[in-house]
DNA sequence: CTTGTATTTAGATATTTACCTAAATATCAT
DNA sequence: ATGATATTTAGGTAAATATCTAAATACAAG
């Protein structure tokens, strides 16, 4: 995984929002869209980014199609973003070399 | 911390590669460049949203400008990230964390 | 105060992205 | 099969972003 494709996907409010809002529970397409002022279409567009960002999962369910988040990808974006993050012991700032 | 700018500064490859140049320690904008094929000036355009982001800090050592990751920051992204994607049982949109 | 080095800012361009409308596909109900 | 509903795909546009070159700023050393 390189994060590229979950950064990007996070990096919208709008999928953002998604995101929160299937917190509560699954949704289909059409309860989700409810939700917001842009078209359908448009969200569906982010709804295949955050697939391809495996942030969530669908399931089709006669004419609806339910999105749910999918919990497992969590984990490794947390400690993804962990280990972008997190220093080395050694090298801070203040060890940095003084040469002025 | 807005969540907006984080995740749009770690959405960017090279922006993510200099947070990973840095984990081993500060290093000054001109040893960042040296790393990679694009310029110095365009670089800059990337440090200023690392910056906006918190993800990084700046101190002038003389002529040099040296970059360290925000260490501090990095708890709040991963707190955030997984309130992001952690599902609840009673929670609504307007529940949820609007900064995120 | 002038010259050299390090970095940023300004302005321009190419690519990417988010959004729209219209059309296509899939399923359900009659 | 026909019509209605739900969702996606296609095609196009406007805004945002990454990049470049050239110019500007900041500091150090002579």
């Amino acid at each position: 995984m390189t994060g590229q494709h979950l950064f990007k996907a996070l990096a919208d409010p709008t999928r953002r929002d998604i995101l929160k809002l299937l917190r509560s529970g699954s949704q289909s397409a059409g309860d989700i869209a409810d939700h917001f002022t842009i078209t359908k279409a448009s969200l569906s567009h982010h709804f295949n980014l955050l697939k391809q960002a495996e942030l969530v999962r669908t399931e089709r369910r006669g004419q609806h199609i339910v999105y749910s988040l999918n919990t497992s990808v969590m984990e490794d974006a947390a400690t993804m973003l962990v280990a972008l993050l997190s220093p080395t012991q050694e090298n801070t700032l203040e060890d940095a070399p003084d040469d002025i």
